[in-house]
Parts: C-alpha cells; structure tokens; sequence
DNA sequence: TATGAATGAGGATTCATTCAT
DNA sequence: GATGAATGAATCCTCATTCAT
C-alpha cells in the first residue's frame, strides 16, 4: 500500500539521515533497522525499498563522505602554491569539514571494522588518497625546506589524528567558535611542522591568536570516541 | 565437571585476553560469547564463572585499562621537574602504552558506547582524569612561557588524539622501531607546543632526528580506526 | 503506465511459461513473484492484473494439464476398439504428454500438497478421472482374459507410476528417441499385464524391439523426483 | 534454563520424528521451524542445539534413510544367488521399505529440490548407488536369458518408479496386506521382466495370486504425489 | 567448575499483496 | 496495464543468559 503524499526521494533522504544519527549513537551492530524504519515513519520492510542489505546502507554512507571529502579537497587546497597555505586550507577543509558532518566522520572511523573485506578494501583505498594527498604537501615542504619534520608519513598521519579527534568532542553550540577552532589547529599544526612562527602568523592575520586566547571554550570534559 | 588440571585463574587470564582480541577486531556487540568461550576452550555457560555479564566484561576491561595507564602516569611523568621533560615522558609512556597495549586501548576508544550510562560515567571520569593531567602540565608550561599555544584545553586533547592514533596504525613487527617512534613524536609535539628547537634537541640527546630522517618505516598505507 | 508495444496476451503467456518453468524447478513454495515478474519483463505489483493470487496461478496451471490430459486421452485412447491397442496408445499418449510438457506434469505431482483444500478437490478429481479410465481398460482385458493380473487398482496405480517416472529422467536432446522411448514401454507394460509375446508383438510391427536393444541410451544416471 | 526431566536423546528423536512428518505433508519450504519446535514442546531457537541449520536437518533425513535401504539391499538382496530370487527380494524389501518409512521415503523423492548443490550430489550418488545395483541384477538376469527385456538401464528406472508409488497411495490401516500388496508387485515386475509364469508361480507358491484376486482392497481413490 | 539444554527476545531479511499514481 | 512504495506477517537464525545436573 502506498501512504498519500509520500515521495520516494523524500524517504531516501530520511533514511540517510535517520541511519547517520543512529550508527553514529549507537554503532552500526547496535542500530536495528526497525529502529531504523521507525525513526522514518515506515515499516522494517520498506527499508529494502531503498537499499539491498543493511550492509551497503553503510558501505553507501562511508564512501559518499570520502568522496565528498575529497572533492572537497580538489576545489580547496589542490589549486593553491604554497605549502604553508595548503596546510592551512587542509586544516580548515578539514575541521570544517569534521565540524559540519562529524556524525558521518565518526562513522567513517569507527565502523570500518563492520564492512565486509570487500567493501572495506573500498573504501579504504580513500581514505589512503586522502591521506596520501596530505603527505605529498608535507614531503614538498619537506623539499622546501619550509617544514622540518622527520617523517612525512608518519607526520601526516599525526596531522590527520590530531585534527580527527575535534570531532569527538566538538559540541555545535559550544562557546567555541568554527573561526578560533580553525586557528588554534592552524598555529598548532604549522608549529608542528616546525614553521617558523615569523612566517605563519604574518600571513594568518586577523589576529585570530589573540582572540583565542581569550575564549571561554566549554568543549566536552573529556574528548570521548563516541557520541553520547 | 571440573576438566583436570584446570585453573580458575588461567581461565580467567584466557577469558581475558581472547577477550581483548575478539572486541578489537569484531566490536564487542558482535563478539558472542559462544565465540569467546570457543577461544578458551570453554562452553559459553561456563564464562559465567568468571563474570556477570558481558557487560561486566567490558567494563572490568576498560577500567583497568585507564587505571594502569594512569599508574603509570603517577609512575613516569609526575615526579619528572621540568614541563619539556614532562611532556617528552608523556610522549613516551602514552606511545608505549598505546603499542604494548593496543588492543585493548582501541576498545578502550571504540567501546565506550556500548557501556551502561552508569559504567560510562566511571570508565569516562577516568579518562577525563588522564586527560586533566596532560591539561595541567600544558598550562603550567604556558604561565612559564616554556609553550607558546593559545588554549591548554584543545592543545591537550590534540595531542592525546594525535598520539593515540599511534596505536590504530602502529604493527608490532613493522620497519619502524619504538625508539624511533617516540623520538619523531617528541619533536612534533615539542614543536607543536611551540618550544624552540634549540632548547629541547640539546636535551634529547641520542640523535633520534638525524636517525629518524633515514627510517624506511612502513606503517600501514591507511591509518584505519580499526584493526582488520 | 503502460509499456508501448506489450499486448495483455503475450504477458499473459509469458508469466505462464515463466512460471512454469520456475515451480518446476524451484518448486511452487520457493518461487517468488518478484522473481517470477522479473523473469516476465514486469513489476511484481503487476502481475496482479493476470490473476488474482499465487494459488489462483498454481491452480489454474494444474488443472489446464491435467484437461488437456483427459482430452488427449478421449481423442487418442477411447476410440480404439481391442484393449491391447487401447493400452499401446495410452503408453504412447502418456510418455508423449509427459517428455512433451514435463515440466507442467512434474508440476502437477509435486505441487498437489500446496492447493488449498478446495483447489485440491477440484485437481484430484481429475487425475483420479484419469486414473480410472486406465482402470476401465485394465478390468475389461481381465475378463476378456487379455490380461493376467490380479488386481486392476493396483496394476493401473503401478502402470502410472511406472511411465510417469519417465517425465523425471528424460532429458530433450538425449540420445534416447522418443519413438525408442514408447516403443520399450510398451514391451515392459505388455509383459507386465501378461499379455502374450506372441501377440502383442506382432501387432507393434516397425521392428522396435531390435531396434531398442541395440540403442546406446544415456538418460540422466540416477532418476531424480525433481528437474536440476 | 534446563526442564526437569529431558533428556537431549528424547529431544533428538522427538525433533526426527516431528520433522518427517510435517515434511512429508506440508513440504520442507512450508515447515516452519516454530512449528516444528512447538511439535517436539520446545522453543525454536532450541532446535539449533540438535542441529546447524534447517538445511543441515533435511540433509541428514534423506542421507540417513537412503543409508539404510542400502544396508537393507546388502543384508536382504545381494546375497542370493538366482536372479529371480533376487528380484522377488528386491521387490519385497523396496515395499516393505517404502511402506513402513514411507513418509521419509515420500520426503526423499519431493524434496531433493530443497537440497543446496552440494547436499544434492551427496544424497544423488546414494540413489544413483541403488538404482545401479538394480541394474546389475537385470542385466545379468538379460545375459541369462532369464530376463526378456530390451534396456537395463530404463527398465531399472521403471520398476523403481513402479515400487515407489506404492508408497503415496498405501494406507497402513487399509484392506490390502503386505503380503497381498508385495505378491501382486512381484507379479507384476516378473511378468515386466518378460519371466515365464511357469518358472515364477512355482517359485513363489503360498498361492498369492488367487489370495490376492479375491481381495478387496481400498487404497486411496487417487494416487496423489503427496499425502494430505 | 563445567556442561548441555533450554529460553525469550530480538536480529536481518523475504514475501504476497495492495493501491495511489 | 504498469509501477513504486508501502505493509504486516512470516521467515531462519543468533544471542545473552539461566540452571539442573
């Protein structure tokens, strides 16, 4: 039986939703699709509608958000010259990002161990692009003699878990704002790379360090792997 | 029956540890117990002996976890005197709990949501402590002027979350050894905390940074949130 | 919205054959009609303009054959005068229909037990109409004293299961004719009514049984009481 | 929880039994598990400690009842030494088989389709093993000139055919002994065979036939391939 | 201590069927 | 005629847990 006034393209993006707030909660395992369905307003049934096992509903959500994170990445950072303005775009990309979509991200990390192998393989072949695309940044810098760090991989890796964890613990409406968030993790990566801090700050401008330094950010006590 | 020349405490100590790599790699929702007592050459009913629930299991992991590492802490990086000598010894024991232990400190991460409220709370106000106490060494070296970063609170959970993301990539019998890998991330995070490379390379001693330029390390290609 | 081009009749033949060829293998039960209005070229939803329910097909597909069945047999078995001919032309009749149309005539044994109780009536009645007649025969080539056996049921029950079972292992294009096929049945049922050699074979002419002994069969190597 | 007072082995049996019959007049797809389950007085989640799978279940009943007819053959047939004797033999021992058991003999024809590829070729080569050791008989008895029939191989699979339907039409409380029904059988296929009478009826003695001809035997009106 | 047998609740998934469009 | 979307009931199966033995 069909309900009146009722759209497929509107209950897909229900869907989408309703399983991005439920894994990212609960877990995948946790999250049961007649949860799922009701949370949606159908019934268990209807779910296969509109995917063919609960298996590719995740498979979906965590390659849509790499994808789009890597686009993302195309349009912001790719085109720029400098590395010292690359790593800034990328940390901005990236809590941006993290902030904005951080259910579909903490997905992303937590429930990779739920896909099949070959979703998985899937899957982490983007997450690898991304942080490859990060690395070379980082060895060019390297080459430059703009950023004195031991290890490009080993320092992309850092940057990429560094940045992650904000979107543990970022809270919407905390005092925190996007802006000061962006740069705190700006000064705090470049210095990282061992920029020298003459460099940086001349071309942040905006005074955002200053700004920090006062804000009465209330992030959560503790910077848990999962949402509560 | 009681199967001959079995121990209660070896049991245990089997429970435990098949425990720790079932919920590392599958989750603990999709480890059953069946599959448990499987590894330990017990029926599922017998694990009953050794705890009350399975989730008393996790909570009893996680718990301990938390309470070793922060030990340690007590141990290693408290009595130390200067905040640079603080934080290289904090690199260090975090390091080289998050390699010896990985395991279980990726459930330690991943878990948390599927304990009760009530073992959340306990299990989390541990964590908070941990963090607190890396919180408190930033600030101090902030008043001493030792750090130049704009928030106490941020910086300790990017570094926490850098570090820890050690262990989601980290192989025991990988090309890059413990030693190196402390050495780079001493120097990331010095840097990161903005202390001046002069200071802290005379500390260190050791060459790590001229040894750690020439690792052939071969991490994982992908720094996955979970192990496979 | 309808399909350019499709016409009513031709979907309607199209599920028939479709169906058919689906119980016959998977067996009425496991069939499904998504499965079934895919194999058509339709939604499953559309069907329903074809008939009125899964059991409404089923029974319609049973009792087709098993009319067309008694037709052939009033055409081809009734008229003929002496009861040797009349047995001669109901082997040839039965093996035929059942290497002919197999797959409606496993259909028609297997599926009986899934017929509601009315369906079920309506069917069986006919296959015991069919069944009688053979019975008929049977009892008047005992009083002519043409057969010798002793019980007329049980040797028509027997007569049928026997030539039935060829419809399980025939294969098309085996290397077994059909010509072949009757020709040795006819011999086998003869022999076991106890009719004697000398007559009936001169009556058969066209050489069969030379032939057949000298035939290289190869039907399928166990009888199986279901299609592959 | 464990009641007071069960035994597995009585579960067991009671699980065997259950399942045969609801097999045999539902069909294996029909059987639910519920249903069984309630038959034997347990839950249904309980049945998955007797077995692995419902297909497991299907799997065992037919291996374990085409097993035993061919131990049955090896004991009762095979050691006889005239072919004459071993078809009386063979005929005997398949109705008495098929009777006695015949709702596990009904399942192992119907529903060979239920079986996954694998389980097919194993209960397949079991009943090809069978019908081969038929075929021996007949075409030693074919070289002896004991036997008038042109193909061994298809006249195997009609008196199999033959013997089998007895089986969906026997009622156990019907007026036809077994005595009566096996002596019209053997009747029935020595004649097929193309036997002289003469050889055969002072052989048998104990004077079947005229027994037979005067009984009033009422087997169901039609011989349904399936039980209702 | 350990086990085998049981439970009851819940899991994902499939299905015939309906009906507004 | 055909479809897409929905239903509700049913499917097999798994699970943590219990308890008499």
């Amino acid at each position: 039986m069909r309900k009146a006034g009722t759209s497929g393209a509107i209950t897909r993006q229900a869907i989408r939703e309703a399983a991005i707030e439920l894994i990212a909660t609960h877990g995948f395992e946790s999250m049961s699709l007649r949860e799922l369905a009701a949370k949606c307003g159908i019934k268990a049934g209807s779910l296969y509608n509109y995917f063919g096992s609960k298996q590719d509903l995740l498979r979906d959500l965590l390659q849509d958000v790499m994808e789009e994170l890597l686009r993302e990445f195309d349009e912001q950072v790719r085109p720029l010259e400098g590395v010292i303005d690359q790593i800034r775009a990328f940390v901005r990309l990236h809590i941006l990002f993290h902030t904005r979509r951080r259910m579909e991200v903490i997905i992303g990390n937590t429930e990779l161990r739920s896909l099949t192998e070959e979703n998985y393989r899937l899957v982490a072949q983007l997450r690898g692009e991304y942080e490859s695309r990060l690395r070379k940044i980082i060895a060019r810098g390297i080459e430059l003699s703009a950023f004195r760090v031991p290890d490009a991989k080993v320092t992309s890796f850092m940057i990429i878990a560094a940045l992650t964890g904000v979107g543990y613990w970022y809270r919407p409406n905390g005092s925190l704002s996007q802006r000061k968030l962006i740069a705190i993790h700006e000064q705090l990566v470049l210095q990282a790379l061992g920029v020298d801090p003459a460099v940086y700050s001349s071309v942040g401008g905006e005074g955002e360090s200053e700004t920090a330094r006062e804000s009465r950010a209330e992030p959560a006590d503790e910077a848990a792997a999962s949402l509560r």
